[in-house]
RNA sequence: GGAGGGAUUCCCGAGCGGUCAAAGGGGGCAGACUGUAAAUCUGCUGGCUCAGCCUUCGGAGGUUCGAAUCCUCCUCCCUCCA
């Protein structure tokens, strides 16, 4: 899709394409309004310095913010360099400890790094909130704390459920909302998007803007993109996330092992394909076409977005060359450990070549059939490896790595 | 400041002083079947020099032949009263 002149694109047009994969637009109505005024519009999102690898979850925020670009409204992409050291309470059964601000310098640094292979560089202004927090005065604060009430902050579900669980929440956790809010005050945004976890804190936004004289914003929010097991939220801590720095074979792999059923939302929140696009695909699938080879088209796509489109179509053919045809990996590197002359067992060796996590675990995996020397099942753990020779060893489908032993000096 | 409740293995959660590496569930991993999908069945899920041994139950001491279980102190969390 090109870039099109606010101008151009009716008003039910882009409400088409602002409105895919949205949870919710509060209020419709004002949106609507407020894009008939015919100027770009300020689209604010907010992102804590916390997560030093970007996942694919994050970027379902990031595509909505490229949707807004398209239609040539002006997007916000504001790092939380102030509320980093607070810690954002959202969806967190435990108080996150805060940053410091080395970690934050760091972090943000990544972020610029990654975002724009979705957003476009020229369209995106990046804003940091300590450029007004960091002035701020304790009196200053205080008088923002004064806008809200407890049993006003205990309505946030999360807080509700903390305090219901005998869970401990911090003070300075209420006052993230506030600070949050007062970013669109800041910035005077028309629109601020943020995940559905971030409602309470969006709706906040609009109370600070209409108490300091401006239009309230308009909230968007996207869903949270459930994670590889199709169930909970994609996140790093659950481990079923796919990173935007992830190798293009493992990401290609990794959205492969998604539930079928799930695969729809992906497109509908990562991909550039059209809502028909989409629709056309889903059509196919429903006249007998195997799921999987849609799913190829969604791993293509992303492992293109990440890491070009050559890259793309290798991960797709070592793909199927490994688990359809179910042969070795093409480029597999050589692991060099050292064994004793008298021999290491295959149980240490599979822990030095990072197979398994420990001797324990080997012997586990050779109980269970999963463990193979050049493509022999292993039978058992003490069995001894020697100086000089190379194979591949095999735990399970997924790891794989070739290993040559030398003698050490 | 006062009174009471709680802290168990990745998570939840059960644990008569010995038979507890600790029930059960969840999650995860592996095997079979597959499309590295779903569903289903099976097994595993602290560490090691692995048919044996070693270290765990918020922390530190103590009682005991023996403690996750009893006592003391400490740390943290929650509730109620001020």
């Amino acid at each position: 899709m090109s870039e099109l002149p606010t101008t151009s694109v009716s008003i039910d047009d882009q409400m088409a394409l602002i409105s895919r994969g949205a949870d919710e637009i509060l209020l419709e109505s004002e949106l609507r309004k407020r894009l008939s005024e015919g100027r770009p519009l300020r689209i604010k999102a907010g992102f804590d310095p916390t997560a030093p690898d970007l996942h694919l979850g994050h970027t379902v925020l990031l595509n909505k913010m490229r949707q807004f670009q398209q239609l040539g409204h002006q997007v916000i992409f504001l790092i939380g360099d102030f509320t980093g050291r607070i810690g954002d309470p959202s969806g967190k059964n435990a108080t996150r400890p805060p940053l410091d601000d080395e970690a934050i310098i760091e972090n943000a640094k990544t972020y610029e790094a990654q975002v724009y292979k979705i957003l476009d560089q020229e369209q995106t202004e990046v804003r940091f909130n300590a450029e007004w927090f960091g002035s701020m005065s304790a009196s200053d604060l205080i008088r923002l704390a004064s806008r809200q009430t407890l049993a006003r902050m205990l309505e946030r579900d999360d807080f509700a459920k903390r305090y219901r669980e005998q869970q401990p929440i911090a003070l300075h956790e209420f006052l993230y909302p506030m600070v949050q809010g007062y970013d669109s005050v800041a910035l005077k945004c028309d629109v601020e998007l943020g995940g559905t976890d971030q409602k309470f804190n969006l709706l906040m936004g609009r109370e600070l803007q209409k108490g300091n004289g401006q239009l309230p914003q308009i909230v968007l929010t996207m869903p949270l993109l459930e994670g590889l097991d199709g169930v909970q939220k994609m996140s790093k801590s659950l481990n079923n996330y796919v990173g935007v720095d992830d190798a293009p074979d493992e990401m290609f792999g990794k959205l492969m092992s998604i539930p079928d059923n799930i695969m729809w939302r992906y497109f509908e929140l990562l991909s550039k394909k059209s809502n028909e696009d989409i629709a056309r695909l889903k059509q196919s699938v429903e006249e007998g076409m195997n799921p999987r080879d849609i799913k190829y088209e969604l791993g293509v796509e992303m492992v293109e977005t990440y890491h070009g489109a050559a890259a793309a179509l290798a991960a797709k053919e070592a793909f199927i060359q490994r688990f359809r045809q179910g042969q070795l990996p093409e480029n597999l590197e050589t692991v060099s450990l050292s064994a004793g002359l008298d021999g290491r067992a295959i149980a240490n060796v599979l822990v030095d070549a990072g197979l398994t996590a420990s001797t324990s675990d080997s012997h586990r995996m050779i109980k269970q059939g999963a463990v193979k020397i050049d493509g022999e099942r292993v039978e058992n753990g003490k069995f001894l490896m020697y100086p000089g020779v190379e194979v591949v060893l095999q735990v399970g489908k997924r790891r794989v790595a070739r290993v040559s032993l030398y003698e050490p000096s």
